[in-house]
DNA sequence: ACTTAAAGGATAATTATTATCTTTTAATAA
DNA sequence: TTATTAAAAGATAATAATTATCCTTTAAGT
């Protein structure tokens, strides 16, 4: 289990237990939703503020520490920083995965048009994972 | 100026003037977010409400008479819903574009690994337009 | 024209998110 | 260690976004 408080005073962030417990939950599910973070955190600290999950996630995206995955038919799910990468969503139970996908063909492409100059590429995928086939 | 009254009877909405009006919003913008058309429609129909709009939406969205594009760092827009393609989202001016794109390569890269079964793909990519470089 | 299910308008209710204010605490230095 | 202080937490009010309700109007088919 990795002790995010130094990650989280790199990010300008002290490192309080309510965002160890949250950087925690990140690092092991991945992806989460707002609703599905406080109803964890609740578990851990019975009286934490509705608030606080708010100021915190904000807080995180502002200094790059976590992203917002705008998921199709969905809530979006908050992920910690990492390399660029596309995303599964399964349309039946929901999970969301990372998947590294090569899209350098076609940002190129994009990029002879000559009439937009990419920054950034968001990928998801929706279908059915593995274990809802 | 394309007449949508039979189109719309064909999703089986009925073609009232405040749906004919979106539909002909819709046609002409291309993509537009929910406040946006309400103040456009207001225009046109000064005692319009916003629940006639997110009603028409939603049911317009349940037909799938239009999609719902979600955009990284801002609001959801609309389009009418048309052959599969991606998006670039100018991240200074706010502009939608569409574009046309082949995933296949990419998309049969995900098959091969027999991990996920892909029934659709959502990508944007956020930049810079022509006219904003 | 008549009938009726559906749609529109007004507005209340709900849900999601942000702001405010007071108390508590992490981080730093004496 | 303890003292100091800016920032964070918690409680809750306020705002924004969306949906539900209820009554009136109207599109579409006799």
């Amino acid at each position: 289990m990795i002790n995010y408080t130094n990650i989280l005073r790199q990010h300008n962030l002290k490192a309080t237990p309510q965002r160890l417990a949250i950087t925690d939950i990140l690092h092991v599910q991945g992806h989460i939703t707002i609703e599905s973070l406080y109803e964890v955190m609740v578990k851990k600290f019975s009286s934490i503020s509705l608030a606080t999950i708010y100021k915190n996630i904000n807080l995180m995206l502002e200094n790059s520490f976590i992203q917002e995955v705008k998921i199709p038919h969905a809530k979006s799910v908050y992920e910690i920083t990492k390399e660029s990468h596309s995303h599964l969503a399964c349309e039946k139970c929901g999970e969301i995965q990372d998947i590294i996908i090569d899209l350098d063909n076609i940002l190129n492409e994009v990029a002879k048009t000559n009439t937009f100059k990419v920054n950034s590429s968001d990928l998801v995928l929706s279908g059915i994972c593995k274990n809802c086939q």
